[in-house]
DNA sequence: TTGACTAATCGAAGCGCTTTGCGAAGAACG
DNA sequence: CGTTCTTCGCAAAGCGCTTCGATTAGTCAA
């Protein structure tokens, strides 16, 4: 492996200038003399050392990304974090950046801070963080450039981006008013998810915003999860006055329905209306195709990404969350009501 | 941030011996002068700078990745990659290794060589790189520790490890075989990928293997899609002489031969048996719950990532192809032929 | 008490770059 | 032809560690 110093006894300039050459700048170089000198390191294939240089220059070119609450051996594998991660992986190589997973869960910040600390990446991203750890809080107190992925920006100041359940929800429950249905039911998700309770408390003042009493027996708790779904929606169906469309909490719940739909010769879209959230990929394979909330995760790891990097370049980045939108994805689950 | 002559200042001893004591060695230190260095250090906050140690040791303790054919916009949202990811991940947390993602895609040796030559990492795994590229062959002449996923090692001595398609199909043909089925066809995928060639041929082999005469009419080209299976599977089911069992060359071909049987009226696994082969997240979804097998990705990545680590750590490693075996999932898609 | 070791510590020389104060050479100007 | 700018290029001082020969203190047998 030749170095610079190999170049520059070749060459017969000095290290600046060879220096000068590799980064363009600062100082000029005459074309002549660059020339001989690209010449040079192509006859030696030389390149420059990543470490030196970040030694040198106290900046790596490299963004570090952490995923918090999710297993350690399954932190890609489902699709939320993958999803992120590629949009991640995206954004960075749209500026030469290169992508380090630190791979060691957290702890705490007795054991676990020091990872960071050492100056290997310019900044890093966190996805999904636990709400009650010290995580964010010890990675905040570091001066690394820090941006948070589903996370309640709040006591820490750090940016933050999410999708925006509220304006998904508002989708969901717009599209079915559109099509005519008064009678909307939900099926939510477990009571202690944010998102669970987003979701139904926007279901509930987007109905009242529409001039619909509140009907409690449309509105059923529950896990996300099919079993609930099939459990919940049997209950709906074989109500002396069943609801004419049904808002699933998830893709899983919906697929609950549909098959409780299915065993109560309900027919679907014709009899009864039903949206998911999520857009699982086998979504758009059922039987009808399903309706449902496609979640932005893609371009929430871009974005999450541009904002480090903003910061990285030394921009004024506000501490506040970013909330994506995500798009409502009509197929062939949803109709409008029989007379 | 203090460095490590500010410790050294603090503490009154020289760099050396703080030096000794981060790394616990080389040369041994008193342990009350330890004591009295880390707690210095506690003091100052005082944490190692990976990039002046990978500068001193030429060792980064990261690792590499580099995903090959697979479009820059996707490249962990295929279920492959991600699997893979993640065993490269949980293998590499093992160790303490940090991985990174180099995000720009490979144009040529010219142009992309450079970006691997930095000693940015102490070891690279490459994933599914393509055959007609001078990547392998370019990254092979660095002198930097390299494993391949999926890809051939054959003129460029470099370990490979692989998904064992052969003993996936014997396992395919051999549980359909002792379930009693004699008339089985097979629906392959295109005949210009590997996979598709393999599993065919080994499908004969096996068949030819347990005495039963080939039926050229049992063994129809197409593509690994739910439309070629969904029609070559309405040929077979009409024949005069229907198989009793058709071995998908992938579960999406399996889910088009579900869906013809169902027009058909050709009930499963009573009157056909079915299997696939990938094992989708939909696949134990289906109606009936697809017999299939599962491919070995997670592990694929956690033993390439321990070949690379053992190269890293200077052991020997034969560049030879490492085959994993994959597993039969059993599941309702398959039953002894009727009588 | 001394010589021969061993254990503990120090000092200095790297690792491969970037950055800056400075000076030399040439161009522009009067 | 001397003076003042520009442009280029040089040398040296870092960046924050590790490594290794040298030095000192400590131990033990004779």
């Amino acid at each position: 492996m030749s170095t610079i110093y190999d170049v520059a006894k070749e060459s017969g300039f000095s290290l600046s200038t060879i220096s000068n050459v590799l980064n363009n700048g600062p100082r000029p170089v005459r074309a002549e003399t660059r020339q001989r000198i690209l010449a040079t390191m192509r006859r030696l294939n030389y390149h420059p050392s990543a470490m030196a240089r970040g030694l040198a220059r106290r900046k790596t070119h490299t963004l570090g990304i952490l995923f918090g609450v999710v297993e350690p051996s399954a932190v890609v594998l489902n699709a939320y974090s993958a999803d992120v991660l590629q949009g991640v992986l995206t954004a960075a190589a749209a500026t030469g950046f290169n992508v380090t997973h630190y791979t060691n869960p957290w702890i705490d910040a007795e054991q676990s801070l020091a990872n960071f600390r050492d100056q290997r990446s310019d900044g890093l991203i966190v996805v999904a963080p636990p709400i009650d750890s010290d995580l964010m809080p010890a990675l905040a107190s570091l001066d690394l450039p820090l941006v948070a992925v589903s996370w309640p920006s709040g006591e820490v100041a750090v940016p933050s981006v999410d999708a925006d359940d509220r304006v998904g929800t508002r989708l969901v429950v717009q599209h079915l008013l559109d099509l005519g249905h008064r009678r909307i039911a939900h099926l939510m998700g477990h009571g202690n998810l944010l998102s669970a309770l987003t979701r139904r408390d926007v279901f509930l003042d987007t109905m009242a915003a529409a001039g619909i009493a509140r009907d409690p027996a449309l509105v059923l708790p529950g896990q996300y999860s099919a079993e609930t779904g099939h459990e919940n929606a049997r209950k709906l169906l074989t109500m002396p006055d069943p609801p004419t469309a049904i808002f699933a909490g998830n893709d899983e719940i919906a697929m609950g329905v549909l098959e409780a739909a299915r065993e109560l010769g309900v027919r679907i879209p014709e009899d009864l209306s039903l949206v998911g959230y999520d857009d699982r990929p086998i979504s758009a394979l059922l039987t009808p195709r399903l309706t449902t909330v496609k979640q932005p995760f893609i371009r929430i790891g871009e974005h999450a990404t541009r904002l480090l990097l903003e910061r990285i370049a030394g921009k004024e980045v506000e501490p506040v969350m970013h909330w994506l939108t995500p798009e409502l994805v009509v197929r062939d689950s949803t109709a409008p009501p029989r007379r």
